[in-house]
DNA sequence: CTCGTGTTGGCAAG
DNA sequence: CTTGCCAACACGAG
């Protein structure tokens, strides 16, 4: 376990500290009590416990010009997966004789106020990778340091600090799956029980004239009803996360046999995976403690699946892309992106805005993001369709894009992963193979041979026999008058078609590739310009080319 | 340099 | 339900 140390003991004594030694314990992802080691090491030998939570208006405040309810970052649905899991946290720390202290405002320049205010001995936070958290954290640190305060910040959101790997593997993260494994090993902490319970918690101290409030109601964070008919069916919070995770495990078959590629993506009832990864995401459970109850599950059957497509597999892509984010810089962006192939995608707002707003008039890929929008969850498989539509199947806009989309309007998103899989199912790093792309009409059609998840997400092609339910634009007219669903009126026509779309995404992918093999990935801004040309020419060549043909044939 | 491998494509044939 | 083919890539081990 890593952790900075700072003891540089100059501070002036204050009379306040014959009250006794007090922790300040910094909650920001890992909403739990259990396995939480910062908590743990802020509640030993501390007379005083401040646990704080600091409400982040860059996160959390309203943005009324977001193209979906919610903050400038987050949509409403994780936002209110946050506020639950904040009063469930506070409501486990009150049964252990402790509460949530709320702030609000920039959390670094609160957190310095609240060491300054109240005399704190320690300051314990779990440790964070992604560049916002470091940013903040670096100047947090500094103050603590120069005001003689001990930091305690051990990394306990993934089974392994992404650090360690990075060295392990000589300075750089391992770039394949198979590769990552190979370095990780077995995680140092795997051979003992974790410390999954706390009896009891000093008392919180005296906060002075600090403002500190309850957790706040999504209302009063200043969201408004907004009326939607359907909203996430996932709860927030630790105890619904070990509820969920006790319900996963109870199936030790399920478990055992665990193939993430053959879920079913279309399940919406009852999904085909666990759906803890929103848990993973806020810390209300612990991906070590998971791993670790999937190991005594494991010890127990005679044969399991094994990583990367076991239940196992999939916390170790967790820390895969962890790693791999952590150690590229510009990880979230095309450019200055070491691992990034430099391809020239387009900035089409109109194309973008009906992949966004589900009228695609794909009804497969369309479904899955009415799904996303209401649900804030989406199936692994769902995930890649609408990805791969978005970026190299189909409309060929640029990643980031798509990025951005999931990042606000997942429960579940996170940074590291979000981007990770953006790069990887727009072949622009980890996977290559640009030909294998996702058909938006058989890929669905295979597992939900009827629609019902069409219809249950577009209930205005709730009535469309199932012959035509995924190409609802080849229904004959009256077949369409009768499921009150006519196409180009009640349900959009295709954005594009996707033979010729996917054919010539494929024909631009190959000719990104050749530009990046030939300039050893490093391409520059003009180049990628003038491929763009060059494409577009070659494009057009075509389509006078192909009606040339037509006319003699005419 | 070659060769094997890579979490999860689509399609047709057997 | 399984197999082979499509057309083809990057990466890393040797």
């Amino acid at each position: 376990m890593r952790f900075s140390l700072c003891l540089t003991s100059n501070q002036v004594p204050s009379p306040l500290m014959a009250l006794g030694s007090c922790s300040l314990m910094w909650f920001r992802k890992g909403l739990r009590i259990h396995d939480n080691p910062a908590l743990e090491y802020a509640a030993k030998s501390s007379d005083f416990v401040y646990p704080v939570f600091v409400i982040d208006p860059h996160y959390m405040k309203p943005d009324p010009n977001a193209f979906s309810p919610g903050s400038s970052l987050a949509g409403l649905n994780r936002i209110r997966f946050l506020i639950e899991s904040l009063v469930d946290l506070d409501s486990n720390l009150k049964k252990l004789g402790s509460r949530l202290l709320v702030l609000k405002g920039e959390p670094g320049e609160i957190l310095i106020r609240c060491l300054e205010q109240w005399n704190v001995k320690k300051l314990c936070f779990e440790y964070d990778t992604e560049p916002y958290y470091q940013a903040i954290d670096v100047r947090v640190k500094d103050y603590a340091c120069s005001a003689g305060i001990e930091v305690f910040s051990p990394v306990s959101h993934t089974l392994f600090n992404p650090a360690d790997i990075i060295q392990k593997n000589g300075g750089k993260p391992p770039l394949s799956y198979q590769s990552f494994l190979k370095v990780a090993g077995q995680p140092s902490w795997a051979s003992s029980p974790l410390s999954t319970s706390l009896s009891s918690l000093p008392p919180v101290g005296a906060y002075g004239n600090c403002e500190i409030s309850e957790v706040p109601s999504v209302k009063e964070l200043g969201y408004e009803d907004n009326g939607q008919d359907e909203l996430t069916p996932f709860r927030g919070g630790e105890s619904e996360a070990l509820k969920r995770l006790r319900d996963s495990l109870s199936d030790g078959e399920w478990v055992a046999n665990f193939e993430k590629p053959k879920g079913d993506p279309s399940a919406f009832l009852k999904p085909a995976t666990t759906v803890l990864s929103p848990y993973l995401k806020f810390g209300c459970l612990s991906s070590r403690y998971f791993y670790q109850c999937l190991q005594d599950l494991y010890k127990n059957v005679k044969k399991h699946t094994s990583p990367p497509v076991s239940l196992a597999g999939q916390l170790l892509w967790r820390d895969f892309f962890y790693t791999m984010a952590f150690g590229t810089p510009n990880f979230d962006q095309m450019k200055g992106n070491r691992i990034c192939k430099q391809i020239p995608w387009n900035s089409n707002e109109e194309l973008l805005a009906a992949w966004r707003e589900a009228r695609t008039g794909y009804p497969w890929i369309d479904a899955i993001m009415v799904q996303l929008q209401k649900w804030g969850w989406m199936h692994h498989l769902a995930r890649h369709c609408v990805a791969c539509f978005l970026t190299r199947g189909d409309l060929f806009v640029h990643w980031e894009k798509g990025r951005d989309v999931f990042g606000r309007l997942l429960i579940d998103s996170d940074w590291a992963i979000n981007n990770g899989n953006w790069l990887w199912l727009s072949c622009s790093s980890f996977f290559y193979q640009y030909n294998r792309i996702y058909s938006p009409i058989s890929f669905g059609k295979k597992y939900d041979p009827n629609g019902k998840f069409v219809r249950h997400f577009l209930p205005i092609l709730k009535d469309m026999p199932k012959e035509y339910i995924y190409e609802p634009w080849t229904a004959p007219l009256n077949i369409q008058a009768k499921a009150k669903c006519i196409v180009g009126k009640d349900y959009p026509r295709p954005v594009v078609l996707h033979d010729s779309a996917s054919k010539e995404c494929k024909r631009r992918l190959a000719e990104a590739y050749a530009l990046n093999k030939e300039l050893n990935g490093l391409v520059s801004e003009e180049d990628l310009h003038s491929l763009r040309r060059k494409l577009e020419e070659d494009q057009n060549h075509d389509i006078k080319a192909k009606r040339q043909r037509q006319k003699l044939i005419g």
